[in-house]
DNA sequence: TTGTAGGCGTTATCAT
DNA sequence: ATGATAACGCCTACAA
């Protein structure tokens, strides 16, 4: 016996035991070498035709499929990409994600998912993806400066989805101007007449919430409109509802609308101001939101909001991403940032259009 | 020159090329064999604390992080664990996703992602998942016996979310007895004498779909009732507003209640009713879904629903794959399954009480 | 086209 | 506690 560590059952033949079948036992089966073996999985690689459907006929009555991690160690690509996310409960982050999947899946890759619940968990991450040896990130979150450094050092692929577009220089990214989002909505809005706003942000550590409250905030000042009552949200509904309370109690009155940061507060201020305060949208309220996340466009809502192309926006990503892949070897490619244009969605929750002196004096 | 393939710029040392710090290099630095690195990023390992400190800053300084890849070739585990999903237009999905992400990376490990389009879909992504060496793997999707058999010829722990109860002899499974949660909601809606009911059912490849339907129209007829009309949908809202008019085109008039395959059909139907048909919800028919999924407690909907509890389930779910992972060497293990009852949410939606005779004649 | 041999970066075994 | 050394399963020159 020279074999080292024999399973015990090996001589019964009964069950193969936690060994799992490799290139070796398929070589053998077939009568060649392992290295034949293996260029029959690499495709375009140089193997005659019957040495081919015999290994092929061997690997099959094996089960035998080769092992990711041994390629991978030698091949240094693991076919995986770590896709990061917040925000599982935003509704717009589980269409993504599934956009995201679907496209890296279609370039022969999968989504190693990091998820967490505050965007600043990011840093504790960061370590995992280091390990796992995932070709590639895709990272919907914020990331400082340092961190993104640090990609940049370990020569890791790495777009960031919706990162802030004014500090997207020298990284690769895909996002929308959440910014001039913000500033267009609040133009929309005021254009129409309405003078008091509301405003109901996301969370302070999410810099697509900051920009586009100060997108809208900058554009009210900018217009001479009196200033709007600032509330912090979390992204959900209840922040939505609360958010409409407290802005109410804070200016003393009802405004003339209310900006929320993402589509389901504006939904949770939609059903506080219709069904709490039984107030009438848009007749004595407007509200809008962003993002155009699919209930949004349920008729009970019919949001007026701004739309982020999803599908394109992942599909971008995928494609940059895997771009990079296949570049990283050589020449530094330069970073490039690929915006994306908001699309305004004329829903019917907000006025859009100046109240006729007549109809203000009736 | 022994060493092979030296990147042009060793000598310089001016940036590390494509060549990656491995242990030996923190070995080198720190002024042991590379042995001892290896115990040191192994908890429970036995060695000196002050080596410990010279191996730990050496890391440091490299940027050295052990790579997943080799060493799950020697110790058979990738800490990686497959999550099967379709449906993510669902959104009982996303929110199921969340928490097994969560529930699973307390445990150290991560999710490996595979989604898909159509239920039918999970056999093309056997082979993958069998590739990429994950150590178990959670399948929220129809898989045929042989599939099973599959991941048992392959001692892969395997836990099925939500399969049909009936069938889940044999296979380690977390789900709601859906085929009672359609007999539940049809008795309850009996009780409170509605006869003639319509069925908005799923996709035909989903087993949730199927049994929700079964019970129900089973139900029904035990207790006598005209049989319903029964059209076929794909989970999402439109199936839901289609659905209510084909019911209503089928049986000539409007049924006393419409039972949805799940909240998000349920949403359509309900809102077709009360916005495009101008019916009123509870009084002229009952609609009722179910997940419980977040939308269907917004304050517009307030749905009446049977509640998967999602959060147990995900946390079944990953419990007992991790002990099934754990105990994977050994003894077999009998395969259970754990059932969670679904519950009821009496909203708004569906009449629960019985017509008083008076309240007929008025 | 095919086989031989070396290496990818760890962990695990066994002396020391 | 520490250091050699042999796997782990595969890919890839290189030689034949």
């Amino acid at each position: 016996m020279i074999k080292t560590k024999t399973p015990p059952d090996a001589a019964t033949g009964q069950h193969k035991q936690a060994r799992r079948v490799t290139s070796y036992d398929v070589a053998m089966l077939a009568g060649v070498s392992q290295s034949a073996v293996s260029r029959c999985f690499k495709p375009g690689a140089s193997v005659s035709k019957s040495t081919y459907a015999r290994v092929m006929k061997a690997a099959e009555g094996l089960d035998y499929i080769p092992n990711a991690a041994a390629r991978s160690l030698i091949t240094r690509r693991s076919n995986m990409v770590a896709v990061v996310i917040s925000q599982m409960a935003n509704l717009y982050y589980p269409e993504a994600l599934a956009e995201l999947s679907h496209q890296i899946a279609r370039r022969g890759k999968r989504v190693l998912l990091f998820t967490m619940q505050q965007e600043g968990d990011v840093g504790r991450l960061l370590a995992d993806i280091w390990q796992y040896q995932v070709d590639g990130a895709i990272v919907a979150a914020a990331l400082t400066d340092e961190q993104i450094g640090e990609f940049e050092r370990r020569r890791l692929p790495l777009v960031v989805f919706n990162r802030n577009l004014r500090r997207s220089d020298g990284v690769n990214s895909v996002l929308c101007d959440q910014y001039e989002a913000g500033r267009l909505l609040a133009s929309r809005l005021a254009a129409a007449g309405h003078r008091q706003f509301g405003i109901i942000g996301g969370p302070a550590d999410s810099p697509v919430a900051t920009e586009r409250r100060t997108g809208a905030s900058d554009r009210l000042r900018e217009l001479g409109l009196p200033s709007p009552a600032v509330v912090a949200g979390q992204f959900d509904y209840a922040s939505g509802t609360h958010g409409l309370r407290e802005i109410i109690a804070q200016l003393g009155r009802v405004p003339d609308a209310v900006i929320c940061g993402n589509d389901v507060m504006a939904i949770g201020c939609l059903d506080c101001a219709r069904h709490e305060l039984g107030l009438d949208v848009p007749g004595q309220l407007s509200v809008a939101g962003f993002d155009a996340v699919e209930p949004s466009n349920w008729l009970s809502y019919n949001l007026t909001t701004l739309r982020q192309p999803i599908g394109p926006m992942a599909q971008a990503a995928a494609e940059l991403l895997t771009a990079l892949i296949d570049a990283r070897e050589g020449h530094e490619t330069t970073a490039q940032t690929r915006a994306f244009a908001p699309q305004f969605i004329d829903g019917a929750t907000a006025r859009l259009v100046a109240l006729a002196p007549a109809s203000l004096a009736a």
